[in-house]
RNA sequence: GGCGACAUAGCCAAGUGGUAAGGCAGAGGUCUGCAAAACCUUUAUCCCCCGGUUCAAAUCCGGGUGUCGCCUCCA
């Protein structure tokens, strides 16, 4: 698989370190809020990497972080009159339930920085020790300057970021170019740790760098994010972890492209921000998903209503090829005939086509295709009278590509009450008596009440909402 | 000022040298008691503009124009 690596500006091919473990590292969500759809992306995208590194045979450990102490959290834990780590608790226990909705997989370790405070005053001590920082009133700062590579990953310039860093008034770095490793607390009642310098906490970037170490080693293989964690923050790490362990960090970085809303880039600064969860209430977790794949993840994308709508539309064509082969699945039985086999074989070359698209830097929307072609063989194959048979193994090629994407996780469920049963079966006598006024009516009752009939040869299918 | 990305149909979006994937929406048709779903046909003589390279360019090069982003907390 090739992927574009944000350090070297090209598409290179995946090498792994080790044979046995591919490792990566995704920044995670400051938790002081329900996370909003720009930062879902980078959590749906990286998720569908790591399922189709796993589904291409690679041992994957999955790695994303919370930052549980931060500026933003305290002050909110100031305003709600709790404390701080009531406000990150709570948001990390709402962070499952949307990426769960998202179909995004719990990473396999989800280190926290109050869990790993020990480690990152340790990392910072030894930084100090080998010159690379230095303290300042309980403050330690990194001296970007004492890093050879300082830049390199976002190709800036240092003189030129020096004049375009900006100067606070009440500054005690000695450059502007330095970064906050560990900062003083400034009020007794704010959260602090006790370290060499004394009370206070750590700096954004350290945590990333510490707790990249600890579950996955000097170096690993992609640390990925969001495009505009580039720099500063990216930029840091590398020179905090290399200036630290005298190895590179990453072998590759990946970045996702933002989300814009009426083309203007969507950030919880600027306010004009949707959170999952109140998209949610509109669309389902799928769509969501559906919609962040449809287009490359290194392209912005625009949100709106049209686009999720679109976005609900095209899912749908997806799930009813689901629910009609597990319709027929369960309502018709038979062997396959030599047609429907041959048909069944065709199929590989739209997987071969999915991975094609796949390997080429995750190329998802051209996987969609591939998806969406095979959706319509399987489609004019039932058309042409295909049984149970066929529906199972079209079924299992078909969901072989959606788990990969995260999509068609669910399955519809046919069963219902007694009493709509009931209904559906005066409904059929109906129709039997042709007398389709009555059969209409029903109809139209058990749609308001989110319940749609299809007749299919095979008899009725429930669609539930 | 420095660094960078993008510009393909009504909308979204692949395609980076060989003559425009896929999805949504629209139109017509088939199937159906009618629906729904599905299937078929149809919708860009052309890929922001102007030059150039080439037998051949949406794709490469140069120059424009436009939009957006990073350089400051941010996915």
């Amino acid at each position: 698989m090739k992927i574009y690596n944000t350090l070297t500006r090209k598409k290179e091919e995946l090498i792994p370190i080790s044979k046995d473990q591919l490792n990566i590292y995704v920044c995670g969500p400051t938790v002081y809020n329900y996370f909003h759809i720009g930062n879902a992306r980078p959590f749906v995208v990286f998720d569908t990497l790591r399922r189709y590194l796993k589904y291409r045979g690679s041992q994957v450990k999955f790695v994303q972080n919370f930052t549980d102490v931060d500026d933003k959290i305290i002050n909110k834990a100031k305003e709600e009159g709790i404390p701080a780590g009531q406000v990150s608790e709570k948001y990390i226990a709402e962070y499952f339930k949307d990426a769960a909705a998202l179909n995004v997989i719990p990473a396999d370790v989800h280190p926290k920085v109050t869990e790993n405070m020990d480690e990152i005053i340790r990392f910072v001590a030894e930084l100090v020790e080998k010159g690379y920082a230095y303290e300042v009133d309980g403050d330690v700062y990194f001296s970007a300057r004492s890093f050879d590579g300082y830049g390199k990953l976002s190709r800036q310039n240092i003189e030129e970021l020096e004049s375009g860093a900006r100067v606070m008034v009440e500054e005690k770095k000695k450059d502007p170019l330095d970064f906050a490793l560990w900062k003083a607390r400034k009020e007794e009642s704010e959260i602090a740790w006790e370290s060499p310098w004394g009370m206070g906490r750590p700096g954004w970037h350290i945590e990333c760098s510490t707790m990249s170490r600890r579950y996955l080693g000097d170096t690993i293989d992609i640390h990925a994010g969001g495009q505009d964690l580039t720099f500063p923050h990216h930029e840091n790490e590398i020179a905090q972890s290399e200036a630290h362990n005298g190895k590179p960090f990453a072998n590759y970085w990946m970045h996702n492209g933002y989300i814009t809303i009426n083309n203007e880039k969507m950030s919880k600064s600027k306010g004009n921000f949707f959170t999952v969860r109140d998209i949610l209430q509109s669309y389902s977790g799928e769509t969501i998903r559906f919609f962040l794949l449809s287009g490359h993840y290194r392209s912005p994308i625009n949100f709106s209503d049209e686009l999720m709508e679109q976005a609900k539309n095209g899912l749908a064509r997806m799930q009813n090829a689901k629910d009609t082969l597990e319709h027929l699945i369960r309502n018709q039985a038979g062997d396959l005939t030599v047609k429907e086999e041959e048909t069944l074989a065709s199929l590989v070359k739209y997987k071969n086509a999915f991975i094609t698209a796949m390997d080429d830097d995750l190329n998802t929307a051209d996987g969609l295709a591939a998806v969406f072609e095979m959706i319509t063989a399987i489609n004019t194959a039932v058309k042409e009278g295909a049984g149970g048979a066929f529906a199972q193994k079209a079924l299992v090629q078909l969901m072989e590509l959606c788990d990969v994407l995260g999509l068609l996780q669910h399955s519809a469920d046919e069963s219902v009450d007694d009493d709509i049963q009931k209904l559906i079966d005066q409904r059929q006598d109906a129709r039997k008596n042709r007398d389709f006024a009555l059969a209409d009516q029903i109809r139209d009752t058990l749609k308001a009440r989110g319940i749609t009939l299809k007749d299919t040869p095979q008899g009725v299918q429930i669609i539930k909402e």
